[in-house]
DNA sequence: TAGTGGTCTAGACCACATA
DNA sequence: ATGTGGTCTAGACCACTAG
């Protein structure tokens, strides 16, 4: 086998494990089969299955519990809430915002977005815009865009009913689940439309955030711009 | 042995393979002994060595080069430089900026200071100023505290005589290595000195960066405010 | 060719959760 | 008591690098 396509097992059996959780044979929070069921089924040893196990459960797409099995990880567990939201308190326990959603259309692609989100230009899009708030307090502005297509059923009312993270429901009543996201982030000074919303002054500067977020298979499945309002808060890192 | 002290046999090789690289028995860019060298030394298996050292190549201490051994990892090496530098340009391949000195002061810490750096107040610190230019155009104001003791011969001729970055300085010239830091991020206006440095008016939108690194032990060990012009730059995260 | 890390196996035993 | 993941061992063989 030539070197530039060697695959040792254990990455081809990570890779059935994805293929597994993609086509939904088990679903976000449930428990896929035991170590040693998995190693018959696939004809290899414990210890092969468990280095694949390792991998994913690096990337958090499974989550280990020792005496009790290995789940597929979801957006619905507590562990999850601050993964995609780095924004914290200057003071204090980072605490559940509230979200208010501010407008849900359908609409065809723009060009920038269809790009990202490699659609056809024209392809049908769901565009959201929400406001986050911490304690009563509007600190978030976000608009997100989502490919059509997996999203048919998302409405205005079907948001508004739903007050957990908008990922889980996206996961539970969509069945795409949010797996990996970049962001870059600068620093802009805040105009009409966001001053309003956030209740500041035209001018004030805000954390400008733009993520493009991924499914299983790397495939871009949102693309979002959230303007942040540090006042109080701050975007947090861990660099290593 | 009670099960909040439990430990597990790599986990203590991992610790004893720490307390090497920090004692300097292993400096940076040096290979440590093989697998099965450290086997016979701590009287293990060579899986349990190779666990521990995998836990260390996971957390960037250090690096794995199939074929030749595993070496103590170093800022000096390319794969390294960007780790704690995560400006990015808008369009184009990210390069090596140059720093420009501006300031090299020692002095006694102010209280905001000790209490990051851990040091009783009033103890020496050596503070920084300098400005990072990338491709000429000057993009980052930099404020770093350190802790006087360690860094006794730092010194603004030393700083200016050096080109590469500064992490590998320190590493070098005075034996400590930063290992791991963590940032929160903040949009602020430009002031005054901020505005004069950068080449832009007062009140552009900056994003502010602080940052406390820590070495071997999570010993804090440089405190860092930055001031990052976004106008053509972006700072990059990923989100897994 | 020798030495290094990388993969894979088989088996024993430990820690933990649940019934 | 049972079943799960977690640890540890010993040994065989593969992939890669360098002399």
């Amino acid at each position: 086998m030539s070197s530039v396509t060697f695959s040792p097992l254990y990455r081809q059996i990570r890779d059935r494990l994805v293929h597994s959780l993609q086509s939904g044979e088990w679903r976000p929070g449930e428990a896929i089969p035991s170590e040693l069921e998995l190693a018959a089924r696939y004809g290899v040893s414990q210890g092969t299955v468990r280095k694949a196990i390792d991998a994913l459960a690096a990337e958090n797409l499974l989550v280990r519990r020792q005496g009790r099995g290995t789940f597929v990880a979801s957006h619905h567990e507590a562990r999850a809430q601050f993964r995609f939201l780095r924004l914290r308190p200057d003071e204090g326990e980072a605490r559940q915002p509230t979200s208010r959603f501010l407008d849900c259309r359908r609409l065809r692609a723009p060009v920038e977005i269809a790009r990202a989100l490699e659609l056809k230009a024209g392809d049908s899009v769901v565009t959201i815009r929400r406001l986050l708030e911490f304690d009563g307090v509007p600190t978030v502005l976000e608009e997100i865009w989502l490919p059509g297509a997996p999203f048919r059923g998302l409405s205005a009312e079907r948001l508004t009913a739903y007050s957990g993270p908008l990922y889980a429901l996206l996961e539970t009543e969509f069945g795409t689940r949010m797996i990996r996201a970049s962001e870059r982030l600068r620093a802009v000074a805040a105009g009409e439309g966001e001053a309003v919303a956030l209740g500041v002054q035209t001018g004030t500067p805000l954390l400008l955030v733009d993520r493009v977020s991924q499914t299983y298979g790397d495939k871009p499945v949102e693309v979002r711009r959230g303007w942040y309002l540090t006042r109080d808060h701050h975007y947090f890192n861990e660099l290593s």
